[in-house]
Parts: structure tokens; sequence; C-alpha cells
DNA sequence: AGAGAATACGACCGATCGTGCTACTTTGTC
DNA sequence: GACAAAGTAGCACGATCGGTCGTATTCTCT
């Protein structure tokens, strides 16, 4: 029969160093890519040797996968929570937009977005990593769609506006802020975002 | 006095070389990235040592912003130039659009536009190469800037929308259709991209 | 208090990184 | 046809890559 594996408790340091590297590793991998960060850096970065971090993965690829976990409990609490505080449909929806926004602004993630840039650098590479990140944004998408169809319930946007399009645009004008606001290191793409999200939705009413 | 320093002709099979690692450094780093791909890959892909490789180029910072300027030239025969059919204003703003998703799907670059993924990996990190990614977007925001303001004169759009904002939002969209394309191998995303800038302009008049 | 697992380290591995140097072949110019 | 420059390969460098191993320390549970 199968048998339980008898995992063995973590430690309690051993949790915080885990979090102190992955929450490093998140921060990194928006400058330097997932890819291009490196062990030996990570384990500079953080003060320790590049085989203590390995007591905590098992490889390069197993700390990617728990670097992509963590991003997204950071953008949780960074850009998901805070707008919930917004009434649900087109309010909220612009409040995710906004706190999206403000966490690229406020250099949440030195880099931007932890997933955009993730997004950009492995979409053409295949792999459980890539998988992870298509994931991410899967649920990220899922909830403008969701506050979308509550605005359309609400009369708040017209019902014969399609979610996945109105979605999409929205998206896209969030990657182009973050990626355009650094390329050019100019405020002035996060504010196009900002007003093109609202005339956006406006548009769709 | 200075005195000319009496160049010489760079020979003929030097110059083919150049080219065909140039080229094939624009294809791979749009997969590797620009950071990522390697001299030793990269001369290995082309058939050539690396010392061979380098009599090209002094160091991989050259060979890098002389593949951003190949990248340039693909992009203007592979999108601007087929774009220039189309009569100017909204047309031909559609047009370009239109020519960029299409050489994304073809595959011009394996993955995906060599200006969005080397603005997504270097857009953080300062230094010359960034500067001239971040000049060829100029050069093509100023591109389908002009088209937009083409279309103002010939009354296609409201003369009070504002070029900037267009521009930026169906950049957007395009950015967004190219990453999203590869990241979850999805047409549809392509014809989102197609559908939006339509209405978007659609919307300007 | 003692046992044993969890944590962390230093030394080390083979491979590869970017980059020089040297020598040989090929080619354009006088 | 001579000669210099351009092109290419071979080799080697110091550094760093991802990763392993043996060992010493420290926490936690009984």
């Amino acid at each position: 029969m199968s048998v339980t594996p008898r995992q063995r408790r973590p430690r309690a340091d051993g949790e915080r160093s885990r979090q102190r590297i992955l929450q490093a590793a998140a921060e990194l991998s928006t400058v330097e890519g997932l890819n291009g960060l490196s062990i030996g850096r990570l384990a500079e970065h953080v003060g320790m040797s590049k085989s203590g971090l390995y007591a905590h993965f098992r490889s390069k690829e197993e700390l990617q996968l728990a670097t992509v976990d963590v991003a997204n409990e950071i953008l949780t609490a960074e850009v998901v929570l805070p707008a919930l505080e917004a009434p649900e449909g087109s309010q909220r929806l612009i409040a995710f937009c906004d706190t999206f926004l403000a966490h690229v602004e406020r250099r949440v993630f030195p880099g931007g977005c932890f997933f955009t840039s993730a997004a950009a650098e492995l979409s053409p590479r295949p792999g459980p990593v890539r998988e992870a990140i298509a994931q991410g944004y899967r649920e990220w998408i899922g909830l403008l769609g969701e506050q979308a169809d509550k605005a359309k319930e609400l009369g708040e946007i017209d019902v014969r506006a399609e979610t996945s399009q109105l979605v999409f645009e929205l998206n896209g004008m969030l990657l182009a802020a973050n990626i355009f606001y650094f390329l050019f290191d100019d405020a002035a793409q996060l504010e196009r975002a900002r007003r093109g999200v609202r005339e956006r939705i406006l548009n769709s009413s």
C-alpha cells in the first residue's frame, strides 16, 4: 500500500531562511531573469553559502517553482487584497488595475511585475516553470474576468461586451505600462494605463 | 595632422559570415534572451569557433548592439515595408498592426517579436543595449503615431483623440498578443489583438 | 538529557562562461 | 605575383555555472 513518506517537520529557523531566499529570488529575478539569476549570486545576496541554499531546494528548477509560488503570494497581498475593498463590478475591476499599477510604481519588485517579466522570458521555453507562470496568469485573468461579468450583472457594462476581449485589452495596457515604464523610465506610461483602463470600461457600458 | 587610417575594404566572405552570425543571434535571442544567449552556443549554431566569431565583434555587448541593428532591419523588411502598400491614415495604422501580428504568427523570430522580448528582458537593466532597444521602440511608436496623426488630418479619427494614448493602447494589445500567444500557445490571442485594434480605432472616429 | 533529523558550511566537481593570444589560410590591392 | 590585411581555428586563461559530499552545528521531540 502507499506509505505516508514520514515527512520531517521543518525547523522554524529553516523556514525563515527559506522564506528569505524566496523573497530575494522573487525580487532579483525581475531584474536578472528567472534563468539569469544564478544560485551563487542569490546565495551571496541573502548571506548564505551555495550549499546552504541547496539544503532547501534540490535543483534550480525546484527553486524557480517555489519562487513563482511566493511571487503569487506577494501579488495577492499587494495587489489583489487591497482591491477587495472596492465594491464588486466595474469599480473593483478598475481597482485591480490601479493596485497593479501602484505595485509597479512602488517597486514591490525592483524590475516590475514578476509575472510579466517571467512570462516574457519563459513564454517560448516550454517546461514546468512556464506552466506555473501560465497558471498564475490564468488566475489573474480569471479575477479580472469575474469582475467584468459581475459588472454585466450589475448593468454597469453592456452584456453584449465580450469578457475575454475586454480583459485582454486591459491586461495589454497593464503589460505595456509595466514594460515601458522601465524601458523609458517614464511614469507617464502608468498614467496612460490608468486612463485607458477607465475609458475602455466606460466605453463598454 | 590627422592621418587617414587607410582602411581596407572588409572581405566579402567575412561580411557574409557576419551577417549569418547576426541573423542567428537575432533569432536565438528571442528564445534564450539577449543576455542568456552565449557566444559558445551561437558559434556552434552558425558552425564557427568561438574565436572565429570574436574576430567580428570585440565584446559581447558589441555583438548585442549589432544584433539590435539587424533585428531592426528584419522588422523593417517584414513588418514596416509590407504595410506601406496600405493607404496612409487609419488603414495603414491597422496594416502596421496586422503585419506585426502576422510576423509573430509566421515565427519570423522563433520566440516572437525581437524588441518585445528584448525590452522585457533589459528594461530594468540600464546600459547601451537597453538604450538601443528603447530607440528602436521609439521609432516604432513614431511610425504608429505618424499614421494616427495622418488619420486625423484625413478626418478618419477625431482630432480630439490623443495620439500618444491611442498608440499606447494599440501597442499594449500587440505586446499582450505576442507574449500570451507563446505563453498559452493560443492563436486566439492574436485574433483578439486584430479585433481590438480595429475597434479601438473605430471608436476614435 | 539524549537522539536524530534539520540546517548550514567549505571544499570540490566537470562544464561552460566571456575573452584573449598565436598561427595559418584566404583574399583584395598595388 | 607579392604582400598586407582579413578571416578562422586552436588553445588556454580565470571566473562562474549548477550541483555533490562529508561534516559540524543546532533545533525539536521524546
